[in-house]
DNA sequence: CTGAAAGCGCTTACAG
DNA sequence: CTGAAAGCGCTTACAG
């Protein structure tokens, strides 16, 4: 179908120079040319090949992003933010999921770069040690973090600032009378992210006399949240609080306390990081750290497609984060109640059958 | 940095033909040609042009999809899956969404197009209506549906049969008693899935003498499902089930009926379709239609695989649903209890400040 | 085993 | 206002 701009400078009986002319509008053309070509383009059905042009201009007008995962909400969040600057200024976008694997992210960047991307944005496992920004450095072409803090000071980085954000929701979760707070994190190697915001948290209980427990690691399969849990609940001086490193693990960590007959915020109170829209349909709602996870796609693109136009990449400074208080964070309880075992909860009907 | 095959041959002291060959393993070559070659891309940097390459093949190895948001997991989900599929046969994918806009949709396609994408898989708004699919269909280029059912015999769509499995859940729910079932949708206008579902819904309730009552329609904005709660209690029939068009709706509607003071299960069950893995995580779990939601993203990209490689297109056949029961369906109050008003329910703590 | 040459679909100086 | 020609980075007959 389609046809190439020679057919239709053929149909119109002018040359493909003036036909491209036309298209771009890229000089004055007499009304009668102007109709003719018109009239063939619609004949033809044609529409531009832009791997003719990309090859031609040497630029493609397609961006690269890469996040870990598109089934945690913050990150398809922040995509689709990124996707809509994107459109807005004429480029396409390439999507790679690395499921938090530091080769698979190096390899998509390969493949970008294959592909001639304009400018890459990634977030990656682990910024101080990663293979995939290399690759993107020896490429020379335009990179920005997005969630990832930066690894050197000529990087350019979205994303709030991890530590200070976890340390302030600690602060408010101590502030609330806890003392026995655990730390949660799922694929804690895995992510930078988890490990500043450990640090943050590490730093509040210091400050707040107390001796940071090391980090619950969760491997986030199977029934990975229900065994933390059940450990969690026999321990003998049980946590009061839970700080899980992001919302979905907070939510499933919810779920695994209601099974086992503990009450969220009453028995146990849980705090998330991220802020996602489904923290807040859910009752209670989520306490947690809130990231503008779209405003920073959006963010990342602007400041990518500037690096692209050659703007000088200034130092980047945090985007804000908001302490969202919610249900799920309850005052400590003076003197933790015995929990019920499972099933012996009077509100929750599990009735798990399936047809 | 990157450089040219012209650059590799000059450095190797041979022609690009060679390179090419060496490149893509396409001729024998000598082992002292092999060596240098692979010295000077090594020494280079080089990385072939997906570009160049695919202006002289006529093939760009890249597919598209089209999906109405990256927001609802069930979508995040089946495009995880199509990429997966894609990426293991060393294809590319380009990704869009439509914001359950048929204009967007159709201008997606364009943009596809243009970058000569090899197929395209797209869920629109409307397949029997679907401007995007006319323009696919005008480029002769494959393409498969996805979520959507397909619009003439020789399209290939992989979905569930909405329109049974809807009848079938809704026949799950009248087993539990419940005989004033409602059924709500978010975007009806913008989604022939929740049209299919509504009309098994309706199809169960007139099977089982009951009429059905119109569908409800939410936009999905500020505090819609709030608004829409506060109607369904107040009012003098008042539904004991509530079918929701997806999880994410429902999960925001049990959400909203929890504030204003209703208990889910007890005074009104709740039921979705997607079966979002979300669903499974709060307490009580949602009873939903689960789609294999990345299985069909999968299969959506196998067989656009297929077409591409000229495959004939077999009908499609419905991919198998499951009625997954879950605590969100209960059994129907014989009295309805009368609703507390919200705030009164001493259970839920709903703490919204924010720092 | 290797090379010269054509051509994929475009844009853009250079001329006129 | 318009055209002829070069060239973007590749692959692939055609020769040898």
């Amino acid at each position: 179908m389609a046809g190439t701009i020679h057919d239709v400078a053929e149909r119109a009986g002018c040359s493909i120079a003036t036909v491209s002319r036309y298209v771009n509008g890229t000089a004055p053309l007499s009304l009668e040319t102007r109709e003719r070509i018109e009239a063939a383009i619609a004949a033809i059905g044609y529409r531009p090949s832009e791997i003719g042009r990309s090859l031609k201009r040497q630029a493609t007008r397609t961006l690269g992003i890469i996040v870990p995962s598109l089934t945690n909400p913050v990150f398809a969040d922040s995509v689709t933010g990124f996707q809509t600057v994107a459109r807005a200024s004429g480029y396409t976008v390439l999507i790679a999921t690395s499921e938090y694997d530091p080769e698979v992210e190096a390899q998509a960047v390969e493949t970008f770069l294959g592909q001639s991307v304009d400018g890459l944005a990634l977030t990656v496992c682990d910024a101080m040690a990663s293979p995939a920004l290399a690759v993107v450095d020896a490429s020379g072409k335009p990179g920005v973090l997005l969630y990832n803090q930066a690894d050197h000071a000529s990087r350019l980085a979205v994303t709030v600032d991890n530590v200070r954000a976890a340390r302030e929701m600690t602060e408010a979760v101590l502030a609330k009378g806890h003392r026995r707070i655990a730390f949660l994190a799922g694929r804690f190697a895995a992510s930078d992210r988890s490990r500043l915001r450990y640090r943050g948290y590490a730093l509040a209980l210091v400050e707040a006399g107390l001796k940071p427990p090391p980090p619950v690691e969760l491997d986030f399969l199977d029934d990975a949240p229900d065994a933390a849990i059940a450990a969690l609940i026999a321990a003998e001086n049980r946590p009061t609080a839970l700080f899980c490193s992001n919302d979905v693990l907070a939510l499933a960590i919810i779920g695994a306390l209601k099974r086992h007959g503990a009450q969220v915020p009453h028995d146990m109170s849980v705090v998330g990081f991220d802020g996602i829209a489904l923290g807040q349909m859910v009752e209670p709602t989520l306490a947690s750290v809130a990231q503008p996870a779209r405003r920073m796609g959006e963010r990342a693109c602007t400041d990518l497609l500037a690096l692209i136009s050659g703007a000088h990449s200034r130092p980047s400074e945090f985007l804000g984060h908001e302490i969202r208080l919610g249900g799920s964070l309850g005052p400590a309880p003076r003197i933790p109640a015995p929990i019920r075992a499972a099933g012996s909860n009077p509100g929750s009907t599990t009735q798990q059958e399936s047809a």
